[in-house]
DNA sequence: GTGGTCTAGACCACG
DNA sequence: GTGGTCTAGACCACT
């Protein structure tokens, strides 16, 4: 399930986005699956059914969920409404934030590839990059 | 100079404290180096001297820099207040984050670590990172 | 001002969006202007302040406007992170939207075109339109 | 057939109520045309068999369509329930929507009304708007 | 002072 | 039952 940290600096309904595309991006859940239901999540992770409301309304404004109304939100991958060069643009901007946030720890750049591959390597590629 | 930008998560004092030590990991900011000014910098950057100010006093504990009365602040020896383990865990939780934000839009796992690549080697990796 | 009406269909946030996307579209609003603060918007609207802040958070993610922290939200009008065709895709959605809900009611395609002319003419136009 | 778009901000009730009218109002639907069952329909958009009640019931009380017991649902003549006033103040409203999602984006006036004419061609004007 | 977040509890429309 | 909206009131971080 997904992770609530309190200790961490990301606010909840974040935390709960990040969560959701997460679990999207490792392929466990896919298109077409049922989100949990906001008053059940909001029970299960013991916060309020307004964080868990607003962290969904997020996922749709993104595009990455849609709404059944009266019957629950739903995962749908595919939005292939970004072309490729906006989708280069938000990864490089991705990116640079990462690099703002991690070189300045004096990581080496070696270990910061290492990790990521790592990461990346971990997950149930959904289809096309095998 | 240092980069602000608006759209950032991270707040401008943050912003500006991780330029510096960006700076500092980089090489371009070395040991008994001075700093600019709260006022310079804050005219510079466009924002509040109190802004500035509060970035300085992180920087200054976190021991990165040194302020010397009447003269100014200066770059003092960079100790590793972060443990390793700390270090990794920080990098870790980033990259998850990218992760998250960037697989959903099916871009491939070779263009990731390309761009990042780039970006990395952007940067001029100073001499400790051999 | 913007208007609420009690009676419209729409939420009360949706149409503080409508209405400042409106005030950006005629150019009453223009890049770098200041919007009302959130307390003093909720004060005058005679709404709750979470149901401004819904709304300017929806702006700041169409894009519109921008956050600066302790300062308050100002307009950002340039954002051309769409391509063209992304803008057609939107602008054919819109369009869509709009015949679905007017040629039901039986009206003639002349008044429709006129009366959106009429519209358009009224705005003061930014720029490259002359 | 009807559309029914899951993005749109309409529920699906209404916009089977509007797909029907638009049909009438195309002349693809005349006077006396039988509509399609309750169960009918619904499965063949895929929604729930209330969903498709609740429009037939929402049309029968416009007046648009009539009920034969044991018959089904027939087309009736075309009142106009809404004054000419009333029509256009509908869409002057819908027109200022449009305006202002997609003015923002800096589409060309023009290109704005060109659009708008080539979907309202596309839908063969019927005879009573000559 | 600014916006951002969270809680608590209520009501509504939809299916 | 589902999500969507609104209110009321609180606390926090940033400038």
């Amino acid at each position: 399930m997904i992770q609530i940290t309190t200790g961490d600096s990301r606010p909840i309904f974040k935390q709960i986005v990040d969560g959701v595309m997460l679990k999207i991006a490792s392929g466990e859940l896919n298109d077409g699956d049922k989100l949990p239901s906001v008053r059940g999540l909001a029970i299960q992770l013991m916060v309020n059914t307004n964080t868990v409301a607003k962290a969904y309304n997020e996922l749709t404004a993104l595009g990455v969920v849609e709404s059944k109304k009266g019957l629950g939100l739903f995962v749908c991958a595919p939005k292939g409404v970004l072309s490729e060069a906006e989708k280069l643009a938000k990864l490089d901007e991705a990116i640079t934030h990462l690099v703002s946030e991690v070189v300045p720890l004096g990581i080496p750049f070696q270990t910061i590839i290492e990790r990521l591959q790592t990461q990346l390597a971990s997950l149930k590629q959904p289809c096309k990059q095998d």
